[in-house]
DNA sequence: AAGCGCAAAATGTGATCACAAATTTGGGTG
DNA sequence: CACCCAAATTTGTGATCACATTTTGCGCTT
């Protein structure tokens, strides 16, 4: 039988089935209901919440987030058109399963966009912005230090994030952000393997390749640290397979 | 006066205004209404039928379609989503302003996104894959020299997307798409300066290349495709500007 | 004539319902 | 015990309605 979110998160919880849940979390000022879930669904995609290959549906998604459908509908067909879920021939959607291509081919979409997203920040980088890359890469080690690797994982998108955005009319990023949340799946090996997480510090390397403007050096300390995520997923993934 | 579909495509059509018209188009067997409206809208965003900056409403872009507000309601998100519109903050969609920062930031995207795409399809071009292009080819040939600029354009992006799909599990191209959509809007001025479109053809450079499986012309075949756009476009821009 | 304020219209958001297609279930048969 | 077919359920799609908010339009005042 294949595995629904209904199944997981409605009543039938307590049947032994796999129990996903989500943390409780309150609307913020100002969001509609739509924005809300597609916020919500969007960070357990991320973060790979959910098992690829997981179907969901829409009053299922609903009953998880307890929101009414509409809104879901809508936060669904957005996750779609950013290939963070996958519409079946049938009308169905599910998690994108993964495959040893697939995962090549969204890593190497993530090295050369985030690359050249960084050759395009760099010229527009401010001292105040500068700082906040500090602040940033800070508030990820800090995380990091306490074990918490989801929001290890927010944080270095967060650093990432930022330092794209500097470029003007910046036209990357939301493409990044996508293949993000394509990997997300991944990411649920990931976080298996996390005991073994030990990062060269990579973002220190950019730092001050930013500070001395230089471009090429930022690439590379870009791409370290795309490559240094590939190596503990890839890792995770076989042992995922096995 | 903000110019609004439903004015300039409703009843009031007559009183002068800008008419925004669409061609009939019937609904392909097995396509829901919301993929209807959804491919309608994509196409006329791309080919530059609706002015940069143009407010769109859910009720007006029903009635322009015929068809009821739920589909479109989910078209329009979706087309949000892959930045084909803007979402302002007062929650009111419209087709995105053009500014020069963010043409060349579109235009910089293509590039990177579409070398890589090609370098990295090369390798899987097959004989009949190979004919397939030739053949697309071909077909922008015909529509061009009959002076359709429209199925130029169309014709064009078909060559470059059926290369890009060679690859397995291709990521790029769905960004790559996204970068044309956001880029549609220009069309509409590169399609007044259509008259002085004179093309080199670099399809045939770009085929050459992929006979000699030569990654570095193929590469530089598709980087002088995409800025030849470029040239008319930043021609036609200024016109437009002035 | 220009600025202001209030009423009217339009718009996005969300809920609910109906319906057809697909899926799951449950027997009954070989 | 495997297989198949029909009933029951689930699901996506689309339509319609209500409501709060924003925008627009118009008339009045200064």
């Amino acid at each position: 039988m294949i595995t629904t979110v209904k199944e997981a998160g409605g009543a039938k919880a307590e049947n032994g089935d796999v129990a996903l849940r989500l943390a409780p979390a309150r609307r913020r000022a100002g969001e509609t209901v739509q924005e809300f879930a597609f916020r919500r669904l969007r960070h357990a995609i991320m973060t790979g919440r959910f098992p690829p290959g997981l179907a969901v549906t829409i009053r299922g998604l609903a009953a998880l987030l307890g929101v009414s459908a509409m809104p879901v509908r809508e936060a669904m067909r957005r996750l779609v058109a950013e290939r963070a879920l996958d519409l079946l021939d049938n009308r169905r959607v599910r998690v994108p399963e993964m495959t040893p291509a697939r995962f090549e081919a969204l890593f190497s979409a993530r090295i050369v966009l985030e690359c050249e997203a960084a050759r395009q920040a760099l010229p527009h980088v401010t001292a105040a912005s500068l700082a906040e890359l500090r602040r940033l890469d800070a508030a990820a080690d800090e995380v990091f230090s306490k074990g918490d690797v989801e929001r290890t994982i927010e944080a270095n998108f967060a650093f990432h994030r930022h330092l794209y955005s500097q470029a003007p009319s910046d036209a990357l990023t939301p493409l990044i952000e996508s293949i993000w949340l394509q990997i997300g799946p991944f990411m649920r090996a990931a976080l298996k393997g996390a005991t073994v997480y030990n990062r060269a510090d990579r973002h220190a390397e950019a730092l001050t390749a930013i500070a001395e403007r230089d471009a090429a050096a930022l690439a590379r300390a870009i791409e370290a640290d795309v490559r240094d995520g590939i190596g503990h997923l890839t890792l995770a993934v076989r042992q995922e397979a096995a």
